[in-house]
DNA sequence: TCGAAATGTTTGAGGACCCAAACAATAGCA
DNA sequence: TGCTATTGTTTGGGTCCTCAAACATTTCGA
């Protein structure tokens, strides 16, 4: 039984509602309603649905949970979301924005094959970061993009490439800051990963690890080394 | 104007209307019907909506046509149709079955960005075919689905990958005229193209090029070659 | 040519979403 | 402890998509 699918917009709130049940205000009819843009009269209507459906349980008025059926949905369609954002930046070398836009329309027909071939093939690109730092350099020069070797802002390198860092375009007290973690000019630089919404930034120099904001990153100028480790 | 989206229902209407309007049968109620898995009153319905929103024409019990404009959108949608499928059998060496399953569900939600990317990483792998087949014995061992340099059929060889022939499984007609197309025991041979629909399949031999079915290509057992030109 | 068979349309109805407006409950403040 | 602002629900109404059944048209064989 329940060979059944549920509906794109089912999956959509099951989704929300784990996520916001996750944080400390809990998941509320608002916050579901802000989050999937829509009226909260529309969030009510759903929930209701769902609860007939045991796949969420509420009280109206109440606090917003699901059964253990419905999780186990709301994590399914959570861990397509990820992966398919996950192949779209790292992979792909996407903006978050346009990869979390993507992956959320895509999530609801991507099957269990085409999610595992995609982490297979940007495990396989990872796993030689020479590799890596061609693929990245190939597309970014392919539509113009920009040219290979050409200088961009550290938050745009795609993480796993190597690059140099030309110089860095402030004067504040973050420029000090920065020089104190060893991030001169001629130094190798590199992006480990970005978190979900683009902010903070992993970043390794000299072996050491540092986080720094996308504003920050933003602000060092590197110059892409594909082919180096 | 028109910033308005049309459903994923509607692009499918279109996309299956201007496939269908290709042959010489045209596009009738009961083939759109049948296409899409819907009842023929189902398709009357979309139709009517579909010319009143200036997409398509048609008279009743006439035939089925697109508008300019409702052109445009079917040919958009299929090119993103194609697209997808074209990654996920030739890059990600997906079978056509399930690549058309999942690229007809996902086209609605790919941005002209993902799928432009998608191309570009297929062309990266394909420019140098060692990588390629590097990456296709790769994935073909992660997942025990099969070790590299162990046989499989032709039928399961990724386009652009090379093998040599281990043995044909058939003592009919077949294995004279293969032999005498030159497809012996030992010889290198590729799959140069699969059709859309998995049959034919267009083959490398000797530098001579056939074209076999997908059943006659399965009798032929091979053994993968990564990294051979 | 003249029915039947095949094909296509209309009608009536239902489910899944969505919204605005009216209504109800809760939370927070005095 | 009230009283009000915030939050949530219900109601009534739409759109889109779908089907079954009734009806209309076209096609094709006798
Ligand atoms: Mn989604
Ligand atoms: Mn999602
Ligand atoms: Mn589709
Ligand atoms: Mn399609």
């Amino acid at each position: 039984m329940r060979i059944e699918r549920l509906s794109a917009k089912a999956e959509d709130y099951l989704e929300t509602i784990l996520r916001l049940s996750e944080t400390p205000r809990g998941a509320r009819t608002g916050d579901i309603a802000a989050a999937l843009d829509v009226q909260p009269s529309t969030v009510s209507a759903a929930l209701k649905s769902l609860k007939e459906q045991g796949l969420a349980e509420y009280t109206p008025y109440g606090a917003v949970g699901l059964t253990p059926k419905g999780r186990q949905v709301a994590e399914d369609i959570a861990g397509r979301h990820v992966s398919l954002r996950r192949f779209f930046t790292e992979t792909l070398g996407l903006s978050q924005e346009e990869a979390e836009l993507a992956a959320c329309g895509m999530e609801h027909d991507a099957t269990p094959l085409v999610l595992d071939r995609m982490g297979l093939l940007g495990d396989f690109l990872r796993q030689n970061p020479a590799l890596l730092g061609q693929w990245h350099a190939a597309r970014a020069t392919a539509k113009g993009e920009r040219a290979p070797g050409v200088e961009s802002g550290l938050d745009e390198l795609p993480p796993g490439v190597r690059a140099v860092v030309v110089g860095i375009d402030v004067d504040s007290g973050l420029r000090k800051r920065l020089v104190e973690m060893g991030v001169t000019p001629g130094v190798l630089i590199a992006v480990e990963r970005v978190a979900p919404l683009g902010d903070p930034i992993a970043v390794e120099v000299r072996g050491y690890r540092l986080s720094m904001r996308k504003a920050e990153a933003a602000r060092i100028r590197v110059k892409w080394r594909p082919g180096l480790i």
